[in-house]
DNA sequence: GGCATCAGAAGTGTCGACACTTTAAACCTA
DNA sequence: TAGGTTTAAAGTGTCGACACTTCTGATGCC
């Protein structure tokens, strides 16, 4: 930390500190370790990644466009408190950005990403937890956005994907439901979209994923 | 501007200035005032604001999520340049958002919604540019996302707006192609558009926006 | 003239400081 | 003891400063 003013060197694009925190403190957001609804101040959250309050604020300029994070009218920042209602707009607005992306996918898709899902899928058949299910399943949905080719409708998809994430987090510290049968029900739909995606029409993935989110809509909620 | 520190009183939803010169900013990009790829320098866009850079860095990052401008890997900010390829991206997601949009909008559909529209296409015959046609085209459409009653999809929507409208404005600059022909085209999708969202089902008011937005993509480009 | 070199100007990243506001706690007072 | 009031602590918004980096254009060399 040697002088007060050093160290800006590696110049990464636009702040390598505001990132850091950034990233961080959306994992431990999105990891539950602040409460819903918790204060975030500027000066605790600095001393926590010691750092100066510039990079913290940028930071939580970013969250509060990811939707994790909010700021009231008194400038205080808390940690958005994410409800039931809020999960039908979420999965609502994934089912339209996902839908459209299968669709683009379905015309870039190879056999190497029918390989790489096939083996996601597999795997969600010897999971351990719900937990576990849900990462296969947002990395899945991940690779559909990424294969669209369109980087607008993955930028805007991600913030869905971190307030989806925050809400299971939630969900399954309340409710420990591991009461979880991906056979019966994840899995097979999962397995059509696949087919969709590899071997149907673009209309027919876009139909499939429509229906795939907003059927899992009912579910989580 | 009395004392250096002075005046951060009347406490808006986090800061006043920071929101003050993202606004202003953004009119002054979307309209064309600052040449495509041009650099935005801090400390000069300080000066124009009269404020310091603190407030500036916080609407550049706010500009940089809507997609208005971009930080190179060297920090430097620059007016992002749309093209054609962007503008495909652009119209695919805004036809994801507001396809859906319109299929919740059709839900909550009231007489004084349509009354509106009804009126804002009429104006659409009397139109004196092109530049007023899209004025009045984005309305139309800002307001189905309004009338979804999904915040989410209307937030999303938003930067798409915004880059939509800077590069309609880039384009009428180039080009003052005045040979608009409403009646011929736009006026007649926005009537069967909104006959959809006034007495068809959802799927039919998600349908007829999905096609209205992807030929409009073909025509944009 | 064309091209490398190298000062100086301009710009970014981060810090600490300070005015003012909001929150929390201590303290009365009935 | 409950409720209001005052006071201290904590927090936000903004500023100017400074180390370091990047750009620019003037200079010198071939």
């Amino acid at each position: 930390m040697a002088s007060p003013h050093a160290n800006p060197s590696p110049r990464a694009s636009r702040s390598n500190r505001a990132t850091t925190v950034h990233l961080r403190l959306r994992k431990e957001i999105v990891s539950g370790h602040y409460p819903q609804g918790s204060a975030l101040a500027e000066p605790v959250l600095a001393e926590h990644f010691h750092t100066s309050r510039a990079p913290v604020r940028e930071a939580l300029i970013a969250l509060e466009r990811e939707g994790l994070v909010s700021f009231e009218k008194t400038g205080r920042t808390r940690v958005r408190t994410i409800e039931a209602k809020d999960i039908r707009e979420i999965m609502e607005a994934r089912a339209a950005l996902e839908s459209m992306a299968a669709g683009l996918a379905n015309r870039n898709w190879t056999a190497a990403d029918t390989a790489l899902i096939a083996r996601n899928i597999d795997a969600q058949a010897n999971v351990q937890s719900l937990a576990e299910l849900s990462r296969l399943d947002i990395d899945l949905h991940h690779h559909v956005m990424l294969r669209s080719g369109n980087t607008r409708l993955l930028q805007l998809w991600e913030p869905l994907r971190w307030q989806y994430e925050a809400y299971l987090v939630e969900i399954f510290k309340r409710q420990a439901k591991e009461d979880y049968r991906p056979e019966t029900d994840t899995i097979p739909s999962h397995r059509k979209l696949l087919k969709a995606l590899s071997s149907g029409t673009p209309a027919e993935a876009t139909q499939v994923m429509m229906e795939h989110v907003l059927f899992n809509m009912t579910w989580a909620n």
